[in-house]
Order: C-alpha cells, then structure tokens, then sequence
DNA sequence: TGACATTATGACACCGGTGTCAGGAATTTA
DNA sequence: TAAATTCCTGACACCGGTGTCATAATGTCA
C-alpha cells in the first residue's frame, strides 16, 4: 500500500496536478468533465490531501490554539467542546494550551507556542480575553483571535459572552424574592471581567429593592474551591449570620454548602446557598446547587466558527454576541422562615 | 518584519541551508567553528524552524492524539495534563478527539482522524486501550500507539497502567478492618478493563476474610453520576441494608452519598461509602470520600514520553509499566457500629 | 611526502501541495 | 467568418525544510 499523493491522482487520472488541485479546492475554471474524472479517481484511490503538505505551501496549520488556565476542569472541557465541534465542521484541528496567566512570561510563552506550532488563530477563554497587552501583542504578530465570555468591547475582535451581570442580578432577585435581605456574596478571580460583572449584578438587584449594601458581606475568593472554603469560613463566622450566599460559581458555592453541613446548619433551611455556571457539581451534591447556566459550548462553538471564517475571510465585520443565561433552581435555595 | 527562514539564515551566515539544518538537528561533521557562526545567526535573526516544513520532510506532523470516550471531565483534564507535559518536554503539541467508543463507526472515525492529521502516535485511553480491533487497526496502518490504564497484555505494545485490582483490594480490605461484612459494589463501565480489575479487587478482599460473596450487593454502573443514582437505589432498597457502599468510581460514590443523605441517612453511622480515582468531588463534599488515588497524570505522561521516544527510534522494547495507587481515607467512612 | 581515510560542506532533488502565468480551445461578438 | 473574449489546462516555480551524494578540506599513517 503506497502513498496517494496528488501526483499518483494526476497521473491516473491523466490530468496534471493543478488540475487535480483545482478539483480539491472546487476552484472555478474546470470543465464539468475533467472535474467528474478527477473525482473518480479520488474515490477509486481513496485520496485525501495531506494537510501537512498544504499548509507548507499555504502557511497555514489548519490548527486552532486554546488558551486557558482556569481552576474548574468542567469549564475547560466544555469549553474543549464546542470549540472542538467548530473545529470539525470545518477540518481544523484543537490545539490546548493551558498556561498560567500571570507574570512576565506569557508574553514569552505565547510567542513560542505560534513560533512551534503556526496556529492559524487562538481562542482565547476566561481571563486571557480581557488581557489587552496579549491582544496588541497577537495583533502585532497578525494573528487572528476570538474571545469567549470576555467583557464587551468597542473593538473590532471577535467575541462571544453571556450576560454575566444579568444573571447575576436575577438569581440575586430569586434571593429577594424568597425573604433574603442579608445576602452574603463571594466575588470570583480579580483577572476575571466575569468577577466585576457578576459584583454588578448582585449591588444591582440589592439597589433596586432598596437593601443596603453592606461590605462586611462580601469576600473575595478566586472561583477555586480552596478559596470557597476561606471565604464560607468568614460568612459563616458573622453574627449575625446572612440568610443567604450566592457564590460567584459553583465551586466556591459547593465549598460553602460544605463548611456549613459540617457546622451542622441546614441547607437551605438555615441558609440558603447560590452559584453560578451550573457545573457538573451543582447537581451532584445535596441539596442541589440553585445557579445559572451558561451556555458555553455554544459561545465557544460560534466564536471558533467566527474565527474560521475570518481567517478564510478577514476583511470580515467584527462578531460580538451576547447569548442569554438562564436561572436554574434547585434545592439550595428556600423562602427563609 | 520579513519571515526568518532557513534561507535567511543561511545567506547571513554564508553557509549552505544543509548546513543550517545540520546544525538545527544537532549532525555530526559539522566544525565547531561553523556550528557557532550558526547558532549565532539563529540568535542575532531569532529564527525557529517551520515545523510544517520540517513535517512535511519529513513526513511527520509532531502532533500526537488523545483519544478518549469518558463521562469523567476531571479525568479527562488529568490525562490532557500528563500528556501535554510530555508533549511539551519533547516540542510536540497534542490534538484531542473525543469519540464514541461504541459502533461500527469508531475504525471509519479513527481512519478520518489520521488522513487529516497526520498524527505521529496515539494515546489510547480508557476504554479504548482494551479494544483489540483498533489496536491492529493502528498496527496496519503502522500508526505507534501508547496505551493508558488498560489491561495488561502480552504484545509489544507501550502500556502504562496501575493496580485496579490491588487497589480495590485495598479499600475493600479498609472497610473489612473497620467490621463492615455486608458491602455493597456498584461495578463501572462493562467495556472499560478497570471494571473487571477492580471487581476482582472486591472480590478478592471479601474471600481473604471468608465473607461469602453475594451478588445481590452487586449493581451494575457506568461510571456517570446518573448510573449511581440508580444503583444507589437499588442498594438503600435491600433490606437489610448494606453497611457501606464501595463505588467503583468516585462519581458514582457521589451518587450514593447524595441519595442516602436524602433519605435521611447519615454517612457514615449509618452506611460508609468509598469510590475510587480521588476526583476532585471526593473532596468537594461532606462527607469526604475515602477512595484509591491513582497517579494519571504521571501515567500518561510517561505513556506519551514512551511513545514520543518509539516514534523516533521504532526499536525498542515495550515499555510496560504498572504504577502505584494509594488509600486516601476520609470521612465518608467509618467503623460499624 | 605520498596514499588513504575521515571530516566538512554544498548542490540538488524531494516532500505534496498551491500560485502564477502562458497558451490553446471554446465561445461570443461584430 | 474573422476577431475578441472567456474558459481550460498544464508547465514551472515555490513554500521551508531534509536526504543523498559528490567533492573539497583536513587528518593519519607508512
């Protein structure tokens, strides 16, 4: 079993191998005829082209880089997956990369990774797309880009969030609505445009019920659930105790249900506990997490696609979308008595 | 800025472009002279050979597969994690293809997979290691293939596992010791290896203490939460009840604290339960959940370095490893009462 | 110092595609 | 029906490396 090469498919077939490179790349200027021959040949040796091959004489990869570094595993492969299905509708491949953010040497690090892999473009996920120096920096290298639930901004990148604030706001008003009016809040990572959002939207919902905002509520955590656990520590320890927390993800929000069943409190019915994202975890614990989902499959799957496009299509307009979140209530969450 | 190339820096450095690439592939005869005026070159121009290029020279794309089917995300991160630090160590860069294990489809998926990759080697993990046909599927297509945390075979194929079976002697031997007779077993996926080890593990425990085997404690999971709840069904139903549960993974281990803590029962006064793998919701939970740590990460990466080293030097001998699992005790179990 | 082995170097083809351009065939227009 | 236009097609260079082989330079030994 030899190699199938275009040269073997032109010889067979009689024609010469741009021909057969035209019949590949459904270029016009090929007579119905020769087009049809090409292609039985193609079936008769089971040709496929080799990528490798074209992207020498392309400079291209026909490779999507993934940046992340994000502490919940269930985030990163859902994101791994829409950002997968983009890729296999349109024959690129999904090269992960995950890299701490911080310091001097992401710069560093990134340039390496386009100098050894010559990644067509590069998703960037949570924090990477509110880093603007990497952006400049992937702008000056040509490199295409697209951000995934990023904050909005007045550019002309690629970009799909979800409305961090908004569904912050409404499972803090599925907190109101039930009684809470002492609502603890455990803000995520301070890189995150997500953290500020979500702040937002819980000060918002306080504000528009006339609940003052009280800091002494309020702990900074980094969205890991190590940092969950400090944070219910502190919120727990208060007196007089809040009715209610709504965590600004799951994990943090699983690591308060923790610490508070270990102190022997009872969820919801002595407290009353939210997070955010909707993760696997939410639903394996009981009592369930009370959350709002997000669909990020689906923000990834369409920001690669985007970003596909603009790489065949560059003088494309900038794609920024904002797709809805949705409350999801489980058992964590009651009136109060 | 003009792209740096072998030409380039040949030209600068007044020598041959085979020159330049012998130095690049660490050749011999090359003078000591020559070779610094070159190096000195790729310093002063910052050059980074293409890799495509090479590959297509080659015929190789320095880019190994990851191919998985497993509803345990953090199991997947940690596979990805070992294998791309030993993708890293070695300038290869790792694609991931999730697939579906079970079909006619999976050999037509695979064959895709490598016409439009052209991957250098795959990582097979669970189950896909266990799966004969795809392995002499890989073999003719000489495709070299590493498997992880599969059975262990005698072929000559590069194989890095640990002690399913030893393991779930372990726990279950824990529980043995802490008085528990009547244990109950939720069993994993039926066409993941794992599954057979780590019953035999059970198995093996209750015979050393002459606990007579009753296969009414033994429910049949998948491994995914949902099969736990299920199986935990079954299992608080039986009257009388088992005193502790072992789950064959720590998500369907979940299930079971999950379901027995909405019934009202305390774990582990009322019933113990390990599980196995130490997934992050080990931990994330109350009660902890006792369970068997395996290294995966080091598993696959020393899988991936294995078959980095194959592909470059095809001679070698198999490497066929078995690593060590650990108990990790926490409170999700308890002496009977 | 001459004969021979060894080392160093470059010319050139090649990997498997795509881009450019020239020229013949087919079609349209006058 | 001749001229002008458009459509097809292939020759050839090129992408940026590596492999082969010939030859020049150097080293070794008698």
């Amino acid at each position: 079993m030899k190699k199938v090469t275009i040269n073997s498919v032109a010889s067979h077939a009689g024609v010469s191998k741009k021909t057969v490179s035209r019949v590949l790349n459904n270029e016009p200027n090929v007579s119905a005829a020769t087009r049809e021959k090409v292609l039985a040949v193609f079936k008769e040796l089971d040709y496929t082209p080799n990528p490798i091959a074209r992207g020498l004489a392309q400079n291209r990869s026909f490779i999507i880089g993934c940046l992340y570094d994000n502490p919940s595993k269930s985030y990163i492969t859902r994101v791994q997956t829409g950002a997968l299905e983009a890729c296999k509708e349109n024959n690129y491949n999904l090269l992960i990369h995950p890299c701490e953010f911080r310091g001097e040497a992401l710069i560093n690090n990134i340039e390496q990774l386009l100098q050894t892999s010559r990644l067509d473009g590069i998703v960037l996920t949570p924090p990477f797309g509110d880093f603007a120096e990497l952006a400049s920096f992937l702008k000056s290298k040509k490199i295409p880009y697209a951000r995934v639930a990023s904050a909005l901004l007045q550019d002309d990148s690629i970009s799909v969030r979800s409305n961090d604030e908004q569904g912050a706001f409404e499972i803090t008003e599925h907190l109101i609505n039930l009684g809470h009016k002492s609502i603890a809040f455990i803000k995520g990572h301070p890189d995150h445009s997500a953290t500020q959002q979500r702040f937002k939207g819980y000060r918002r919902s306080l504000a528009s019920h006339g609940i003052e905002f009280d800091e002494r509520l309020v702990e900074e955590g980094n969205f890991s659930y190590h940092s969950g656990v400090d944070s219910a520590r502190s919120i727990l320890d208060l007196s007089p105790r809040p009715t209610a927390v709504f965590a600004s993800n799951d994990y943090m929000a699983a690591a308060v249900l923790k610490l508070a069943t270990q102190r022997q409190l009872k969820v919801p019915d002595d407290i009353s506990i939210a997070g955010f994202d909707n993760a696997p975890i939410a639903r394996h614990i009981w009592p369930g997490l009370t959350t709002i989902a997000q669909p990020v499959e689906e923000m990834t799957k369409q920001a690669v696609t985007q970003l596909i496009s603009h790489i065949a299509q560059p003088q494309e307009q900038p794609y920024q979308v904002t797709l809805e979140s949705r409350l999801i209530t489980r058992e964590s969450t009651s009136a109060i008595k």
